[in-house]
DNA sequence: CCTGTTCTTGGAACGGGTTCCACGCGCGGG
DNA sequence: CCCGCGCGTGGAACCCGTTCCAAGAACAGG
């Protein structure tokens, strides 16, 4: 019992093969009846196409590279979700690069060999570097940022300084001092960004313009440690300083640090402190903190349709998809 | 400048294109002189042949998939380098499953949808399962057991009970009480199988042969919060009753944990207290422990070919390969 | 009802390998 | 010196899709 080859479907169906291969691809000028005879001619022999003749009949790779930092966090899970389902649909294989650091990252695109090239590029969060331009002209390989921004290739990012802001104007009607902790830039580490100084810049320009001040910032690396520390230094002052209190942890983790420490010292959130995350971590709805939802998905989908456009012969100049998150108010304020 | 293909190449050498293929496969029926050419002309146009006409030719997948439940311990990234290396050689590619637990694993063995199929199987430390045995002979896929051992397949593993006897045969020259840590079978993990039980075995049977009793026995779980616990009602329990004692921490990772609650206590390992590992971690070494080294990378290079031999044609009855721990002594003993 | 477009569709050519068959050449034996 | 065998080799056929061209079908306008 041989795999049924596009003959067979075709012989089954009673047409042709370009006509099953036009069915299989979408190309439009199908008529409604014939596709249906073909759809089912392919589910009777259970048909599925061999990716390597199309491959080659094609003399196109199919295959997307994605090069983003790490893919052991929740972000990045989500993005690949969004990033994976656009592809799958346009029948496109996705080949995952976790770079972690800069000279991970220079080597694979300085690498001359890649042999079999993928026909286009998703960078995630990365900075642009030099090396990346001077590639870029070299493959003339389409390329889509996302969570990051440049106006010389499409982009999908979200607007964090809109997430600051929404996060500043809600705060600014919550009681007491306000604070905020932001996340340390690793210099050695792309994946940084501006996403912090973005968060940073919406939510200092809310409170400015509402007249409030922040007591204090503070800025913690990204590791539970730290994190924990960062909380029980800001509990310390804001004690002494009058209760209640409210904080924008630019972070769930940070957030979630903060909460632990809250809880630790018998005071209750949402009453003596208030805590506003980022990120809409998937424990946030069950320890109810207010956060900050990021359509990461969607934002990885949309990043998908605008390399999917330029694969198709779209040439325009770059576009720029932008999302914005959205607060979720639960019981920690 | 196209990539250069197959044909360039048999014109370039001035020889065939079967010529070239037989040359790129090592099908041995070719000149030495001629195959000097073949190789030259690829060296000059820098060939690098297209696996996926490969594929749609051959007619097979040249992929090979690995199970295994998690690829982030030291253990199976050596034995993803060995499996790796040989199919390398024989040009086959590896897909890695890491399936973490049983029911990812009943999943991927159920799949009836493997739409295109590797040519063979490597599981690494599963037991198998019914399913396992049924999907076997739906699919009649070649398969190879790593780490683990069935009559009914071929296999490749590592001698547990002989490491437990040498470590008990090392052990049981050593002064004071016998102490011995195991790791805790998981049951809903199916990656733990019987590779502590075995190594038990070895060691309490090299004891009792020689007379001598093990004080206490404990089982830790593999995390490090659990492994320092265990060290500390372990060394508790040597202090109270007199040092020194001799430990075998059927665990690097136990051994570890063991060694900084030793230092911990200001006393000296190799003298007061006597450790013996398990696995030769690379922090093994520096450290002076002394424990078990196992040929990990020879291990999953024989399962590799012991494959690649099914693959290519041979049918003979299961068989066994099995591998031996080497006693390494440092400074901890 | 006829002609000219515009849609659809069939199928050959093609892409880059592998495999198999047939042929040529070299060598040993008679 | 000739014949036969086998090794080494060339190249056609094939694997399974995509694409493109030409041809047939359908439809609108006159």
């Amino acid at each position: 019992m041989r795999k049924p080859t596009i003959q067979d479907v075709a012989r089954q169906a009673g047409v042709g093969v370009g006509t099953v291969s036009r069915v299989l691809n979408n190309h439009v000028a199908v008529k409604g009846a014939t596709r249906e005879t073909v759809l089912k001619a392919i589910a009777d022999l259970e048909y599925t196409p061999n990716p390597h003749a199309r491959r080659i009949a094609g003399g196109k790779s199919y295959t997307i590279s994605v090069l983003l930092p790490v893919l052991t966090t929740e972000f990045y899970v989500r993005l690949l979700d969004g990033l994976e389902s656009a592809f799958q649909e346009a029948r496109y294989d996705v080949a995952i690069f976790p770079l972690l650091d800069r000279s991970r990252l220079e080597r694979y695109l300085g690498s001359h060999t890649l042999a079999y090239q993928a026909d286009g590029l998703v960078m995630a969060t990365y900075n642009l570097t030099q090396m990346f331009h001077e590639r870029r002209l070299r493959t003339q390989q389409p390329t889509v940022l996302v969570d990051a921004y440049s106006d010389t290739v499409d982009s999908s990012f979200m607007d964090n300084v809109s997430g600051g802001r929404l996060a500043g104007e809600y705060a600014v009607g919550l009681p007491g001092h306000l604070y905020a902790v932001w996340v340390e830039t690793e210099l050695d580490h792309l994946f940084t960004t501006r996403v912090f100084e973005d968060r940073r810049s919406g939510f200092l320009g809310v409170a400015q313009s509402a007249g409030r001040t922040v007591r204090r910032e503070f800025t913690s690396s990204f590791d539970s440690l730290a994190a924990r520390n960062t909380a029980v230094t800001l509990l310390d002052d804001a004690q002494a300083a009058g209760l209640p209190c409210t904080v924008f942890a630019s972070a769930d983790m940070l957030a979630g640090a903060l909460l632990d420490e809250v809880n630790l010292r018998g005071l209750t959130a949402g009453r003596d402190v208030h805590v506003i995350g980022f990120d809409d971590q998937p424990w946030a709805a069950e320890r109810g903190l207010t956060t900050l939802h990021q359509p990461v998905e969607s934002m990885g989908y949309e990043a998908a349709h605008l390399l999917l456009s330029r694969l198709s012969g779209f040439n325009g100049p770059p576009r720029a998809r932008r999302f914005e998150p959205r607060l979720i108010v639960r019981a920690s304020t």
